[in-house]
DNA sequence: TTTTCATATGAATAATTGTTCATATGTTCA
DNA sequence: TGAACATATGAACAATTATTCATATGAAAA
């Protein structure tokens, strides 16, 4: 009772099904993906953003634009844009001083559909 | 300039594009279903809650088997899979004083693959 | 080159969310 | 029945995330 080390205290029972642990285990992505998935679904975690991708869905847009489009203040687009973009979901190209977004991932729209499912039949 | 109500701030550019921005707004989903999606994304957005999820594509488990899987306390499962529970992802059955989770959804698997892609090829 | 305007950013505050610890519930087996 | 154990839950604290306000940047037009 001297070597157990790490976790001692996460499991003290004894319907371990050793077999299913050592199975998940090994079929379980790397850790570094698992934190990076949870990361990408935290940026979709925010309904703000939704509305800037669902808006983006449908064609480029400015920040000004969008900001009238959700009845928000700049700051507040520009700050989710910045996490949009630095996720890897918007792109963006300027045009003199405006600066108009649009998606950068064919994953989204499929994503989203799916979770709309998902809530759409519960 | 008495009556520029409520979000009278949020634009004073004049770079608005009416079109887009009726467009736009003529497409987007209800308010309500907004803040679904996103709350369903935000439950993904957990590390813990990915890898128990991942767990649970492989086959059912206790409380017990997930806790020793991730090496986590069993309360700390526990509140989790209440999370899950209530986002309508996982159910249970119960058999002598073992709980044994599943998943309840056939879009998780389909939207985890996805996010796995855009993750993977940026 | 100064003013105007679209967008971006930093820092402070507010709000939300996760984790831990202590304790409760409910089932089994002696 | 009561001791042992698997799981659940409440409340306190810690950590993360969003929002706001003030100000900065950088392009265009006067």
């Amino acid at each position: 009772m001297t070597n157990k080390n790490s976790n001692k205290d996460a499991c003290n029972c004894n319907v371990i099904h050793e077999d299913v642990v050592n199975k998940v285990k090994a079929k379980m992505p790397k850790e570094e993906k698992l934190y990076d998935l949870a990361d990408l679904f935290k940026v979709f975690g925010d309904s703000t953003r939704i509305k800037i991708i669902y808006s983006l869905f449908e064609e480029e847009m400015c920040v000004c634009d969008i900001a009238t489009t959700l009845g928000m203040s700049h700051s507040a687009i520009s700050h989710q844009l910045r996490v949009l973009k630095s996720a890897g979901l918007v792109k963006f190209r300027k045009d003199g001083k405006v600066v108009y977004y649009s998606l950068d991932d064919e994953h989204v729209k499929n994503i989203f559909d799916q979770g709309f499912s998902h809530i759409s039949h519960k």
